[in-house]
DNA sequence: TGTTATGTTGCCAT
DNA sequence: TATGGCAACATAAC
């Protein structure tokens, strides 16, 4: 569920209540491999006394800083959860861990799927890893050049390589589609096939979905909560996602969405407003809207 | 009751 | 290196 807005909307809800605390203690439950192959012994006594200093957002990834300059990096994956409780608050549904922090509160993990990791890293290791990820999308640095660049020489499908963390950071299913939408562009397009004002446009609605989904505090369909176990609006925004299984009327042409499979993941998107072949006799979008 | 789908990513084969 | 397929897991919905 969670992809970038999603993300940073948990990571806005905690950075008030958890910088500054300390780590008082970690517990882990059953599913000791949250913690990744250091372990749990190790991992806690690399975090228990230290403070946090701050919570950096890469992508999809979360990075609570600590004051040694080490780093405990959270990735949600699928069904991951993070939120605030009392100590002494039942444990969460699917809940692995927590980080007891030094006002009586915790941070607890949950994750129904188990693909979630709370990892701790050397600062090293958080260098290679923030270098692998590709740019924020919604970085002032984040041109129609820079998704340009991204982009160029490329075969594989536009939606796979927007999907790839190491191109662009932070786009998942759900933004994908809806970008991609917006933008009037076949998500199985080469993505080294756009025309320099293709690629401005997908810059721009990619930018669009993110902070409207912000805005609203993330979609949440079944899972996805934020810091304080609240949902977000932004599924009511969707043109796209989750509507071409049903063959909904598209809202720009009113013809039936569809579903395809694209890199094993369903796609949803409009054939006449999304056509592969540009030249298909329908008027693109933008000329005339 | 069985089958299928799910918002992510890493590993493996080509 | 680039690309594509699939497994990891638990549950909900059909």
């Amino acid at each position: 569920m969670p992809e970038l807005p999603e993300v940073e909307t948990v990571r806005l809800g905690l950075v008030d209540r958890v910088v500054g605390r300390a780590i008082t203690d970690l517990r882990v439950g059953v599913f000791s491999g949250v913690v990744g192959p250091l372990g749990v012994d190790a991992t806690r006594a690399r975090v228990i006394r230290h403070r946090i200093d701050g919570i950096r957002r890469r992508g999809k990834y979360l990075f609570f800083e600590l004051a040694d300059e080490t780093f405990v990096m959270v990735h949600l994956r699928m069904t991951g959860v993070l939120q605030i409780t009392s100590r002494s608050a039942p444990p969460l549904r699917f809940e692995h861990l927590a980080m007891e922090l030094d006002d009586g509160s915790d941070l607890r993990f949950a994750d129904q799927r188990k693909f979630g990791r709370v990892l701790h890293l050397m600062p090293k290791e958080f260098v290679v890893l923030d270098t692998a990820i590709g740019p924020e999308p919604l970085g002032s640095d984040f041109t129609p050049d820079l998704l340009a660049s991204r982009l160029v020489g490329r075969t594989a499908k536009l939606k796979s390589t927007l999907l790839d963390q190491r191109r662009v950071a932070g786009l998942g299913n759900i933004y994908v589609d809806e970008a991609l939408f917006r933008a009037g562009l076949h998500p199985e397009r080469p993505a080294g096939s756009l025309t320099s004002t293709e690629t401005a446009h997908l810059r721009f609605e990619i930018q669009a979905v993110l902070r409207e989904g912000l805005l609203h505090r993330g979609t949440s369909f079944s899972t996805f909560s934020d810091a304080y176990g609240g949902s977000g609006s932004n599924q009511d925004n969707l043109r796209v996602y989750g509507r071409g299984r049903r063959g909904d009327p598209c809202v720009r042409c009113g013809n039936p969405l569809a579903l395809l499979i694209v890199g094993g993941r369903s796609t949803h998107y409009c054939p006449r407003c999304q056509a592969l072949d540009p030249q298909s006799g329908v008027r693109q979008r933008g000329e005339n809207d």
